[in-house]
DNA sequence: TCATTTATCTGACTTAGGTCAGGTAAATTC
DNA sequence: GAATTTACCTGACCTAAGTCAGATAAATGA
């Protein structure tokens, strides 16, 4: 009877709405509506064009504008022309504004580090946020090109590292592999992939050229949260058709079988194994695919 | 950065919102308001009281009585005056409104379906949710008394008797162990505590007697996603109570080294180690507590 | 019995949230 | 340079949701 997955999983829709309502109550605490509260909220996270303050929060124009009229008639925000484009318009808070942002901000912190203080494994806590975060956001990923030293590509390439680290017996040192350079992963020579579900990176891939016809697929990771569902496979597609883009016509990898789940990706995606092609000490295998 | 917890619980609570405001539209499609067909849903799921509709829905009476008369106008539901008392009344489902109803947890079932079955690890989204939901809502965790062959105390028992056969070494019988009746287990001999946290069983507890003043604490037991919560502290204290409300002066109970947890619990908690008191194979630890 | 409480209903009212049809001015396209 | 598109604003309007003050009738307690 309670086993059943539709109840614990209503059980669970329950007890996140109960929570989210709780928090929205203390939020109307400071004397605003919902609405303005969310957008400036928005603002203060740093959507700051009016019309991506319109797309994220899905709001009709009109509405919006009556929201940051309010929001400016508190002395919350400025809106000033966009210096580019001025057509459109760009907010930003103003020291008040910022002081009640900061107020929201403790209301939501303060919930959720309740959460996990009163917690026996917040760890465990974190992994089951992210596990659902990344099932029910699956349709929502969406793939950006970064420079591999922005935060969020940094990010990724951490976790790889610590994870080669875990999987290798030796443990893995980035500065024994040959680091690609980061303009080498970038236009025009390469390209760097970063997976986004609701904005948190789960994944990563970089194209690593010189300018030539042959360049190398480096740094293929898929936050555990978020594996099998075939992201690894769409990155790749991906990572190949940028590669074509750039006129690279041969795609090169090495890796290593304490990867099984990389193997077996490259073995049933039209890679063809090839004899070692550098002297890094940790690859064991290696892969060759010419693009059409 | 982003393994900050309380960005990862943010990009948690965007996912579920997102998740919970596309059900919320699906369920528009219906052509009726949000309101109705929760109310709807609500008597589906078995609250046909108005006033119990009033209280699990949150409503004003005002509000709750004229969305009544929306569902009954449209002839999905019938209200009559409650068969003991006069003043209120009951609702129910006619054919058309059990139609509607089954085509609203046809939607709701379907997105869960959906959500599980491209899931790589059905079992672990689904203990997610359970920590989760055990996490949020242990502020709400309430016990009732129940008969122990209720549905939701004999899934406590049978999780129970899972776990028994997980932990003993030598697997566990029910019919080797000396199992009480149920009868020993309800007033006036006895008691059966179920912890329930948004209507889903998480715990139970038992007090055996013989209408005599000893009795034996048996079946406690506590879901793993709400361990650590101090659940079982607190079941076993409203067990205790429950004993003393009946004229028990001393409670006994048997358990197996096999269960630290437990063990643990008991020393801490007032109960003195005891020789051997049955002949029942599987407890190697007796304990005893006088109550006051 | 009579006053009080309880359960529900009705009608008047408020508010947040949202839609829609123009209007203005800048940017873009032809 | 004219026509079109884009970004935002304004004002009129609508609806779901919710609040509040009685009204009614049954149940309860003194």
């Amino acid at each position: 009877m309670t086993h059943d997955p539709i109840k614990r999983f209503r059980r669970f829709a329950r007890s996140v709405t109960t929570e989210v309502g709780a928090l929205d109550d203390s939020f109307l605490g400071r004397g605003r509506s919902l609405g303005a509260a969310r957008v400036l909220n928005a603002i203060g996270h740093g959507r700051t064009d009016v019309a991506e303050l319109r797309q994220y929060l899905n709001l009709d124009s009109g509405l919006l504008s009556r929201l940051l009229r309010q929001l400016e008639g508190e002395g919350l925000i400025t809106v000033t022309p966009h210096p580019t484009d001025a057509r459109a318009r760009i907010a930003a808070l103003t020291e008040t504004g910022a002081d009640e942002f900061a107020a929201y901000e403790d209301i939501s912190d303060s919930r959720s580090r309740d959460l996990f203080d009163r917690h026996p494994h917040p760890q465990a806590l974190l992994d089951a946020m992210d596990l659902i975060a990344s099932a029910l956001g699956r349709d929502r990923i969406r793939t950006e090109v970064q420079d591999p030293r922005a935060p969020q590509a940094l990010f990724c390439l951490q976790e790889y590292y610590a994870e080669l680290g875990r999987r290798f017996e030796t443990g893995f040192d980035v500065n024994l592999s040959c680091d690609p350079q980061a303009t080498d992963m970038m236009a025009p020579r390469g390209t760097f992939l970063v997976a986004l579900s609701d904005d948190m990176p789960i994944g990563c891939v970089g194209i690593k050229g010189n300018g030539g016809p042959v360049a190398e697929v480096k740094r293929l990771w898929i936050a555990p949260s978020a594996r099998g569902l075939g992201l690894a496979k769409r990155l790749m597609q991906q990572a190949e058709d940028a590669a074509r883009a750039l006129n690279i016509t041969t795609l090169r990898l090495d890796t290593n079988s304490a990867l099984p789940e990389a193997l077996r990706l490259y073995q049933t995606t039209g890679w063809t194994e090839i004899p070692r092609f550098n002297d890094d000490p940790y690859p064991d295998h290696f892969f060759e695919k010419h693009l059409e």
